[in-house]
DNA sequence: TCTAGATAAATCGCATACGATATAATCGCG
DNA sequence: CGCGATTATATCGTATGCGATTTATCTAGA
């Protein structure tokens, strides 16, 4: 006998992390951005400079993933990548003024979407606390 | 000031189901199923003959997401789609011995993926309950 | 020094996901 | 009864994600 979706935990994961992708739609959207390009830009405007490995590890995403989202931001004007200059393998990724205008027209959504939740701030952080725990057991990230 | 990606919920969540995504990755590929594959398949197991929307209805997914997916399982010859002689709108999902014998040789998986985690069959429960709960207020399913 | 191995991005192929739309079947209201 | 609204799937286009591989660069050891 097996347990059913709805009993199991990685479902339970799975599908709260889809809800709340699509609670963060519509407050991105109006911005022109999809969840992961959100990430990848709040991950920019807190430290500008990284390389794509780099922001492969704070976000646990691949090159094979970053790099073709990265060229749509590029195209869209709010990332620049350039190869850095010492060691030609690694390139640097840099917000432009536009996309550091558009990180901070993005500032409200985290809480917007904190007052969806209908859970108190503590209780976001604790929830944040346990699931960084699991990840970091199943996946540690590069030292 | 944005908060960065490692201090949201919305990330924690993002890489956590990720990372169960990545654990449950090995222990499903010698069984030639993805994980959403997966939970189809355990989903079927436990009630046969729901209709594609009863099963998206579950799991949370569009039929966008669940006709290409429910077509692959169908030509690996693991369900059935036929549709409703009642209501001839309505697919019906079936497993056939073989989804039945691959669901069979799954049971053992959520235990496997239990004991990765490091966290008791309590604490496990627990999280789950806490996420369904902020799905469910994100994202209700239809009654 | 010079090359074998390691490392960083990028490329390719495939499987989700979803918004928007299309199509077919059913329902409900006058 | 008849037709517009609703419902259930399916289709199309786009954006992740990842495994496997490729290319370019760098590093380390004989």
């Amino acid at each position: 006998m097996s347990l059913a979706p709805p009993d199991m935990l990685c479902f339970a994961l799975h599908s709260a992390a889809h809800a709340v992708h699509a609670a963060y739609a519509p407050l991105l959207q109006p911005l022109g951005l999809t969840y992961p390009q959100y990430l990848v830009l709040t991950s920019l405007a807190v430290r500008d400079g990284q390389s794509v490995s780099d922001l492969g590890n704070e976000l646990r995403l691949e090159s094979n993933t970053l790099t073709p989202m990265l060229k749509r931001m590029q195209a869209e004007g709010w990332v620049t990548r350039t190869r850095d200059t010492v060691d030609e393998r690694l390139v640097r990724l840099s917000l432009t003024a536009e996309g550091h205008a558009l990180a901070a027209r993005a500032t409200g959504v985290p809480r917007a979407f904190a007052e969806r939740t209908g859970l108190t701030l503590d209780q976001i952080a604790d929830l944040r606390d346990v699931l960084a725990v699991l990840r970091d057991r199943l996946k540690p990230a590069r030292p």
